[in-house]
DNA sequence: CACCTTCTATCATTCAGTGATAGTTACTAT
DNA sequence: ATAGTAACTATCACTGAATGATAGAAGGTG
């Protein structure tokens, strides 16, 4: 409790402003202020300081249940949509993917050891389980692991050193070790095609979207269910997410 | 430049962070370090800090061109529609009055000097001119006038006191005074029906969300053209727009 | 090659953030 | 009513983190 947050302590202020936002965009519901020290292991003073100054922005608000986020944050959210580069290029170019497959297409961008999806479009028959944007998700499961594979080893072995198994949708358990052979496969091919990984019965294939600097900061899939199409006939659409993938990072 | 932002000096560590971020959501491009600086009123080396430790969280992203807001945004924003207490109960009801009139409907809340919508349905014939989730406008202009017209005098004369003349979309100007006025109107009313005053040819219907403190801090409205609808036919639906207002509100 | 811009790194100073504590308000239970 | 509890606010001396002037590295341009 006394002691310092743990990173390093520099830029404390700021640092914990933020965490005081990412404890309330985790929390299912209003929370008290309280509740936002004890999560965000911090002082009830300097919280309800630093909470009191978010509300008065407009990032944070209060009602008769507690604290939760801010109207603002759309305003900020607005303004990342109309004017980030790589989701206006991809959204046209995965319209034309969803329209011509007939499958969802969504564009997805790592932020630490998290993806974020950025866009979406929706394909003729629309998939029971939404996913929303703005969602974060961990990178081991799914479409994620593109991202991961253009990690070098050092990165890589630092990610899985305390990454702990993990239980797919349809009950398999990845093991680091299980997940590292996966990417590299996926290394050597340049997509993945899960199946059930993070959702049951879901099907996506997923590129990488490549960068000026070789990277992959980003990345494409078609989402799916077994119900409509089998692995083979989802595969047969690499050359299609290959071009649309291919295409987007042509254009940033 | 050398004196102190300007509010009172304290807190400044968070408020110049923000002041960073809304900064860039104004902007319509990426921006540089110095164009930053310059912007919110910084020392560079301020700026930098800031900046890249805003970076480093994924809230600003860098690309050859300068920072621009980064997913993270993205994910705050999610969370936001998600939990919003408001804007979930909102939705349904806003969904069936868009059902009942055909028209676009829309809730906005009061953040400061302006509003932000949070949360828009389209009816039946979508409008040419979209407003999107998340958009800021100035609170003297459309429907943004039932939210002025629930503060106190003094708040008011406060707010009007250096409140510029404003122009309406058709060419009209609207003094202090006229706006003053109409607030007296919307005071008696409770609605405020407006022509062309934000948007050329727009028609909107608005009536505050009332709130358990007496007071409106949202206010839904509906929105139609002048070639399809009639000032008389929009103002028919104020019941059924009050009725949905009345909903809201009881519910939150 | 000199010039400019962008961004980064360093460091002494000092002032803003910190956190322990006390106070206020409001609700619940008895 | 009265005590008790929880949520939030206010105060203030101390100190260490933010500050900002300056110098430096990296990258591009005429």
């Amino acid at each position: 409790m006394g002691a310092p947050t743990g990173t390093g302590n520099q830029g404390r202020t700021l640092d914990r402003a933020l965490d005081v936002l990412e404890c309330l965009e985790r929390a299912r519901g209003p929370l008290r202020l309280s509740e936002i020290a004890r999560e965000s292991d911090l002082h009830l003073a300097t919280t309800q300081r630093t909470v009191n100054q978010l509300v008065r922005r407009g990032y944070i608000q209060q009602d008769g249940l507690g604290y939760s986020l801010g109207p603002v944050i759309l305003s900020l959210a607005h303004a990342f949509v109309v004017n980030d580069r790589l989701s206006t290029v991809a959204t046209p170019i995965l319209t034309e993917l969803s329209a011509s497959t007939g499958l969802t297409s969504s564009l997805f961008v790592r932020s630490g050891p998290e993806r974020i999806l950025v866009a979406r479009v929706d394909g003729v028959d629309p998939l029971r389980y939404q996913f929303p944007i703005g969602r974060r998700v961990p990178l081991d499961l799914g479409g994620g692991k593109v991202l991961l594979a253009h990690d070098d080893d050092a990165e890589l072995d630092a990610y899985l050193a305390d990454l702990p198994d993990a239980r797919l949708a349809d009950g398999r358990v990845q093991t680091p070790a299980d997940l590292r052979a996966e990417l590299d496969r996926i290394r050597e091919t340049g997509y993945h095609l899960a199946e059930s990984e993070r959702e049951l019965g879901a099907l996506s294939l997923t590129r990488p979207v490549p960068g000026h600097d070789g990277g992959a900061a980003a990345a494409i899939n078609l989402v799916t269910t077994a119900e409509t199409t089998t692995p083979e006939e989802l595969l047969a659409l690499l050359p299609e997410i290959s071009r649309a993938a291919g295409a987007i990072g042509a254009r940033i």
